[in-house]
DNA sequence: TGAGATTATGACTGACCAGTCAGTCAGTGA
DNA sequence: TCACTGACTGACTGGTCAGTCATAATCTCA
């Protein structure tokens, strides 16, 4: 193995010790003590890696993060409707909650962060809006060949996006007993059906339900 | 006024001052100091109204989070049909977003970190559970009344959530033109109805969306 | 084997900050 | 005018921690 391999090596193992630490702790009150004492590294040598506490943390996310991406886009080429094309999205990401908690832990928090931060990671946000722009396209040709009603695809994109980081939450929390594929079936049936019952109209609810949409409209 | 609101009018003013100072960088970057001069106050006089950074902070947080929740809650208890509950819900919470950003974007940080903090404020998951059940609870009733399909209202719920931050996050960050009426009426009318396209049925994508369903099941 | 190169170490420094407390001062009542 | 009160102040302390660097250990190859 060559001089590359083995110091790459070494910086592999230096990152799953962040993800492990970060995960943890979150960003500010893990230490770089922590990070070289878990890798079992003195401080000095982890500054030969990596220059600052901050590029360790954004490198731990952003390798991971880059990953999941490309694996999750990867299955959906792979598949041929756009329900499988999303069931393959949501699976791929489940089961990066088991194979790398650490790391979803982290996203998690930084995504959070976002909101309270001035100077978050360009790459995150810049690798973010990429992905929502594929989904956001595959939705779109769903839409061209009539698979979908005509809907915003940007739109159902993001709330897509809204409910598989819940399942991952979910996931993540144990808030309740989880079986992943059942999870990911349900989403997709709300998704593509809703709750509505078509059987029995709404009719008598019409009129109320005017006025609150005047009220949302003037909020 | 009496001395008790004079104090607590003071109490109230350090509460803003700490949301505004939070917001914008975050509980482990945003300093004592800076919380005390932006409210005018020496340090010493904001430990006379607060015993320590964190009781400040979830004192911040949790005053508006019990405010924001009573008057969702409250908004649905006055509309008829489960559109409307969701809807008033969705309102409520959009109208926090301008009038208390500052608060919104602590609560969506402090969520985020929920996954990499073992110590979180139990107040604040208990109050999320307690607003999940009640629209859980909401919902179910309105399974028992037939107004919509036969659906795990917990589960559609937790989406429900997830949909509702979503539209929070994509106000804050202000990633496109936000007209806050449109997104309601896009949100319930993805919930109830789906994406499907009703009259042409996708029958010929059975045979792969049952294989992709089961690899979903193998994960 | 040994000299030079590479890798590793951990004590140290300077900056930062939560929380304290001795002292100040404005207001009040006599 | 003066004594008293308690709200307020901000310098100070003890502790933490990111990042450095002089030194040591290990490796490489002639």
């Amino acid at each position: 193995m060559t001089d590359q391999s083995v110091s790459e090596r070494k910086r592999c193992a230096i990152l799953d010790a962040a993800r492990a630490v970060f995960s943890h702790k979150g960003y500010s009150e893990a230490s770089v003590d922590d990070v070289a004492e878990h890798a079992g590294i003195a401080k000095g040598t982890l500054y030969l890696y990596f220059k600052s506490k901050e590029r360790l943390y954004l490198d731990a996310l952003a390798s991971d993060l880059r990953a999941m991406s490309a694996e999750a886009k990867q299955e959906m080429e792979r598949a041929g409707t756009l329900r499988d094309k999303l069931r393959a999205f949501l699976r791929v990401r489940l089961e990066y909650a088991t194979s790398r908690e650490s790391f979803l832990r982290i996203y998690l928090a930084e995504y959070g962060s976002l909101f309270v931060k001035t100077a978050i990671s360009p790459d995150l946000i810049q690798l973010l809006r990429e992905n929502m722009r594929y989904v956001a396209g595959v939705i779109a040709q769903a839409k061209r060949r009539g698979e979908i009603r005509t809907v915003a695809p940007y739109a159902v994109a993001a709330a897509f996006f809204d409910i598989s980081r819940g399942l991952l939450e979910r996931r993540l929390l144990g808030w309740k007993e989880f079986r992943a594929a059942d999870e990911i079936e349900f989403a997709i049936q709300l998704l593509f059906s809703g709750i509505q019952n078509a059987e029995k109209g709404n009719m008598h609810a019409k009129r109320s339900s005017k006025r609150e949409a005047h009220r949302a409209k003037i909020a």
